[in-house]
DNA sequence: TGTGACCCCTAA
DNA sequence: TGAGTTAGGGGTCACA
């Protein structure tokens, strides 16, 4: 058959085959993903050997030829268990400078990390040998998620036949997989493909547990086919037994590719798992593959020994859940990255996403109260359990997890499970191995770098002048980082290392940084990470000019498909920075990051410098952005009123008038900003015009600024200050917005007032309970499942003195109440009272038994928003305004 | 009352 | 024991 695919992981599969009567090692491995046409494959590809590669520490005179001692080491290691063949000498580009490297083809995967280090110590320098094997399936063939193929079909569905079924079997598969069909073919026979949505099929769970039996009482999936955006509800009942099995006989029939849930990672599967081992006592394995045997690997007892990709999920240490061929997405992590939601419960985030929806989010089950619960009223709790099984697939679609994942896969040329679930690295170790192969450059071990010590020094902020600035230009660098990378030529293959022989030859020139460290020009040896930043800023150009013509052609689809893919590149092309400023990057040297750094402090200093030469005030300047001081009439209206422009509208005179002058300054900043970008941009170092404030504020602290935003759009921008954080109380934040419309507006003696009676309230308790809940994450490690009693969660790890931070409070009495815990979840809490040392706090349910019950310390939030609010007022002066009015007090908010 | 350690979260 | 970075503000607690 031939076909297209998505594919959501890969495994490798160790074997034995016969080649002329000779028994030969073979590795096969097995693709797992769906066709374009929505079946679901396992695709067992052959012909790629276990490889990595070793060079001899020493040098010798390559025109010389090889000396003889090398011959023979070579011999040896080419007699060594497990070793099949040694290739080479292939001359390679390493930190030492070009080297002969060799070859070692190994019988199977798994013997690399022992012949690694064995060879270390007999003094060879070893590349390529920490590259999981299925990698390097991506890597050799320059394949990503999307992938064409030509193959035999050897097994459906459908068909019958035992799990040892012959054709599979010889086609080096272990069994019958719980896949539509499964194909074997050879590795020439797949290619890359352009991408294409992929019509995956999600499978969303929720468990309701006896929190005294930590027994599942009942649960319920929602499966949705992305293909066709059908959905089908599953309920669960019975005994616990029948319940896992069930659940488990769904997951096979609806063969999901990606499976969800809210807080799955760490309630639901381990909770499963769990289950699954009391329950299977003294039975087969066959039991455990009944009750969890959720993955789409064949039905077989070696297949629940693995560690990874085996047939039930699994998790090492703190990584996320993995089976085979089925992608864990938890929908709690997913939101959280996307949406840095204030509170993080179910009920939370969906009345965050669907706030029309009243259904989605309102609680009418108390979960702390579950056996009772479900012994009084089982039908609602299981309606409660199915609309919490649905709720995660609702939250995915909004917030486009899959389809975002997916384009970052489509452009790291990676499969969905580590788009989803992997590290940077990963991404840019996919994009820049592939580099290296290219150009035969030799890939190093991960942690063989020098260790970085202490911190590299980071980007340049500007002192803030406090007050407020009328009419300022914000200027920015486009994508500095990346730029300084591509014009300085900044990459592990292209730095001169001093300390090498032959480093001060003549040279064609060099890039300087500002730190002395030197990297060779382009002409002499382009770097492999400014060529892979270029392609990816051509490719984001191309998506950036196709959503314009989708959009003229009113195809909605590829304008999305286009804008996820562009974003993608975006995320791939900042994190490129971070990663090989890191100190353990296999590719980096602690001299990358530091003159990166170090060429964007000396590029944003010198052009501060240059506008304020020119006259033109500096007001604030953050790594790669810059707030200039715009010669516009300081007198002009900086924003005006809906009644002021539907006067104008109206034909009024003055208002007309006014508009005009607005328009006429907006314009006069617009010129000038675009102006000074244009003549201060480089060829490596674009400055833009990025947007006009017709008003800039701030009380004086880095960081913590606001600003009404003229062009291009009409909006309020806020950064840094508590309206954009998280663990603040949403009645200080809606002050807070409040008081910068005020400020913004100039209007003193109204923000004043307000802030007043704000405070006032608060101290008062005249404001609900609801409006001052703080929330904070909370690390620590759970060390028992389920978590039961405060000495199943170890704070000590995590926090140096756990007792003194409210959030570990709250989560201990969390616990206490039954209501478990999961490591990093925001926790919710009130402050009961202050005076004590430390602070009392409870928990913030989500339930109005509870909630009533709640009474908070007045004078601790009144102080609080008191001090936020102070700040704003204080820059503004109006404290001896205030006294002047006749308010005896000494400060504006003292009590 | 001031200070420093520790922590969370944000800007870039 | 698993991994993008640094700069920075501000809250809480403990202690001098």
């Amino acid at each position: 058959m031939k076909g297209r695919m998505g594919i959501v992981s890969g495994r490798y599969r160790s074997s034995q085959t016969s080649i002329n009567g000779r028994s030969q090692p073979q590795t096969v491995i097995e693709l797992f993903g769906r066709t374009d046409t929505g079946s679901s494959v396992c695709l067992l590809v052959h012909g790629l050997r276990p490889s990595f590669e070793i060079a001899p520490i020493g040098t010798w005179d390559l025109d010389d030829g090889m000396p003889s001692f090398i011959k023979d080491r070579i011999e040896n290691v080419r007699s060594m268990e497990h070793v099949l063949a040694v290739s080479g000498p292939e001359t390679k580009w390493t930190q030492l400078g070009d080297r002969p490297v060799w070859n070692i083809e190994v019988e199977q995967p798994f013997h690399v990390p022992a012949l690694r280090k064995t060879l270390k110590t007999r003094s060879w320098q070893v590349f390529s040998g920490d590259i999981p094997f299925v990698n390097r399936f991506f890597l050799d063939g320059d394949v990503g998620i999307h992938i064409a193929f030509e193959g035999e079909v050897v097994d459906k569905r459908a068909d019958q036949g035992p799990v040892d079924k012959a054709e599979v079997l010889i086609a080096g598969g272990s069994g019958r997989y719980g896949v539509d069909i499964t194909v074997r073919c050879d590795i020439e026979q797949v290619r890359a493909t352009e991408p294409f949505q992929v019509p995956y099929t999600l499978f969303s769970f929720d468990l309701e547990t006896s929190i005294e039996h930590e027994t599942v009482l009942c649960a319920a999936a929602c499966v949705e086919h992305l293909g066709s955006g059908e959905r089908q509800m599953f309920e669960y009942r019975g005994t616990e037994s029948e319940i896992l099995e069930a659940l488990t006989a769904t997951v096979q029939a609806t063969d999901p590719d990606i499976i969800t849930g809210y807080n799955i990672d760490n309630f639901d599967l381990p909770r499963l798992a769990d289950r699954t081992n009391v329950l299977r006592r003294n039975q087969g394995w066959q039991a455990t593959a009944r009750l969890f045997g959720w993955g789409r690997a064949p039905v077989l007892e070696g297949e629940l020994k693995r560690n990874r990709d085996a047939l039930t999920p699994k998790r090492q240490s703190n990584r996320a859940w993995n089976l085979s061929g089925r992608v864990v997405m938890d929908a709690w992590w997913q939101a959280r990255q996307a949406l840095k939601p204030r509170r993080e419960t179910l009920s939370f985030v969906a009345s965050l996403l669907f706030p029309d929806d009243e259904d989605k989010h309102k609680m009418d089950i108390d979960a702390s109260e579950m056996d009772r619960e479900w012994a009084n009223r089982p039908d609602e709790v299981m309606a409660y359990c199915a609309r919490d099984a649905a709720l995660p697939l609702d939250i995915l679609g909004a917030i486009q997890a899959v389809r975002r994942k997916e384009a970052v896969a489509a452009v790291a040329k990676v499969p969905f499970e580590t788009a989803a679930n992997g590290s940077t690295s990963q991404l840019i170790d996919s994009l820049v191995i592939r580099m290296a192969d290219r150009q035969a450059v030799a890939v190093p071990l991960t942690g063989s770098a020098e260790a970085k010590e202490g911190q590299i020094t980071g980007g340049y902020v500007h002192e803030v002048e406090a007050g407020l600035h009328p009419w300022i230009a914000v200027l920015d660098f486009k994508s500095m980082y990346p730029s300084i990378m591509i014009g300085h030529n900044i990459c592990y293959t292209t730095r001169i290392d001093p300390a090498q022989p032959g480093s001060t030859d003549q040279h064609l020139g060099v890039h300087e940084a500002p730190t002395g460290a030197l990297f060779r020009k382009q002409e002499e040896r382009k770097g492999m990470v400014p060529t892979l930043l270029e392609d990816l800023m051509a490719q984001r150009d191309r998506h950036k000019s196709a959503i314009k013509s989708a959009k003229s052609a009113g195809d909605e689809a590829a304008v999305d498909f286009h804008d996820a893919m562009q974003y993608a590149v975006k995320i791939l092309m900042n994190s490129f920075y971070g990663v090989f400023a890191s100190g353990f990057y296999r590719f980096t040297h602690r001299d990358l990051g530091s003159s990166i750094t170090a060429w964007a402090r000396q590029n944003i200093k010198g052009i501060i410098a240059a506008v304020e030469a020119e006259g033109h005030g500096v007001v604030y300047s953050d790594t790669d952005s810059i707030f200039v001081r715009s010669p516009v009439d300081q007198n002009a209206p900086r924003i005006l009123s809906e009644e002021e422009f539907a006067e104008a509208e109206n034909g009024d005179a003055d208002a007309k008038k006014l508009l005009q002058e607005h328009r006429d300054a907006v314009q006069s900043m617009v010129d000038f900003g675009t102006q000074l970008a244009e003549r201060y941009s480089r060829d490596s170092a674009v400055l833009e015009f990025e947007k006009g404030l017709s008003v800039f504020f701030s009380h004086g602290a880095k960081k913590r600024y606001i600003g009404q935003v003229v062009w291009p759009d009409k909006e309020m921008l806020v950064r840094g200050y508590e309206t954009q954080r998280t663990d603040s109380f949403i009645y200080l934040t809606s002050t807070m917005k409040e008081i910068f419309r005020y400020a913004l507006a100039d209007q003193g003696d109204a923000l004043v007032a307000f802030a007043k009676k704000r405070v006032e309230a608060l101290r008062q308790g005249e404001v609900h309970a609801s409006q001052v809940v703080l929330a904070k994450s909370c690390k620590g490690r759970v060390v028992r499942t389920p978590v039961k009693s405060r000495d199943d969660v170890d704070f000590t790890r995590d926090y140096t003195n756990p007792d003194s931070m409210a959030q570990v409070r709250v989560a201990r009495q969390r616990i206490d109440r039954g209501l478990g815990f999961t490591s990093g979840m925001k926790v919710s809490y009130v402050v009961s009272d202050a005076t004590k040392r430390p602070m009392s706090v409870v928990p913030w349910l989500d339930n109005e038994e509870d909630q009533a019950k709640v009474s908070y310390d007045g004078r601790f939030y009144a102080e609080r928003l008191a001090a936020a609010v102070g700040r704003i007022t204080e820059a503004f002066g109006w404290e001896a305004k205030d006294l002047m009015a006749g308010n005896k007090q000494t400060s504006l908010f003292s009590f």
